[in-house]
DNA sequence: CTTAATGCAAAGGCTTTGCAGAGAC
DNA sequence: GTCTCTGCAAAGCCTTTGCATTAAG
């Protein structure tokens, strides 16, 4: 029913930014500790930029776009268009899709591998599938 | 399989914005004339600024984005979410999905009534469903 | 020493806003 | 004359870039 929610360590964190040609600085490693640390809610790099800021040690905002920018290019975390202000950045990288609450602003798994498309039409000859994403929308009611 | 593409008359416009309480001015037309003229095909406000300010008569930037804003939250037409770097409109409010190429930064309707969405989890109590949106993002291959 | 990464500040691109002038009735 | 709309320019965000400084081996 639900995808098992992984952890990952420091090291396997490591370990999966050299598998994807990433050196692994000690602020590469702040940053995606943070995305892979709490793996089904989703962050903006505003977002990891904070959290980020909040211990002692700090990333400037410059390294963390960047950064997230790097690890989106390499396949590490994938880019996810909900907003229109802002990116956010998911470390599961599997096909899956998302809710977004627009009255909090936060994007999440829809954990369920139940969820399906169909009925697409083909595509154009001369045009290769990227991927497909789903966002539900949903908004908080009192 | 395909919806009808209806095409709208300056006039048919100029009831839909007064049906939605919006005073049907020049501009106003004129804008709305670049959406409902090709429905399938979306604009970003700076196609739409572009595209209005090809004939003799201009519009100010400042009121294209002014008056999208307005027409999307009076229901006219609604915003859609598949690019960082832009929003597009999309004239058409009923419940459809798009094509997103990617290499053309082109956004398209995808014209089957077939597409469905299943296996999508209950949603929590205090959340209401704002719409499901589904973006099958496309690469042109040589 | 040499190459790579970080960080500050400036610049960019899309969008919104303030406000004066023009238009509608 | 009053209310609304338009448009210019400035400001606001989020994000990217240039470049000097710092870290790594």
């Amino acid at each position: 029913m639900h995808a098992q929610i992984k952890t990952y360590s420091d090291t396997e964190i490591i370990v999966l930014l050299r598998g994807h040609g990433i050196n692994p600085t000690t602020q590469r490693v702040m940053i995606a500790r943070q995305l892979f640390g709490r793996r089904n809610v989703h962050y903006s790099a505003d977002d990891v930029f904070k959290l980020v800021n909040e211990g002692p040690q700090g990333v400037s905002k410059a390294t963390v776009y960047n950064t997230l920018g790097l690890m989106a290019q390499k396949g590490v975390i994938r880019e996810v268009i909900a907003d229109p202000t802002k990116i956010f950045y998911d470390p599961n990288t599997a096909p899956h899709h998302h809710f977004y609450d627009v009255t909090r602003g936060e994007l999440r798994d829809i954990e369920s591998d139940k969820v399906q498309v169909t009925g697409l039409p083909s595509l154009p000859k001369d045009a290769a599938l990227e991927g497909v994403d789903v966002i539900v929308r949903l908004r908080r009611v009192k």
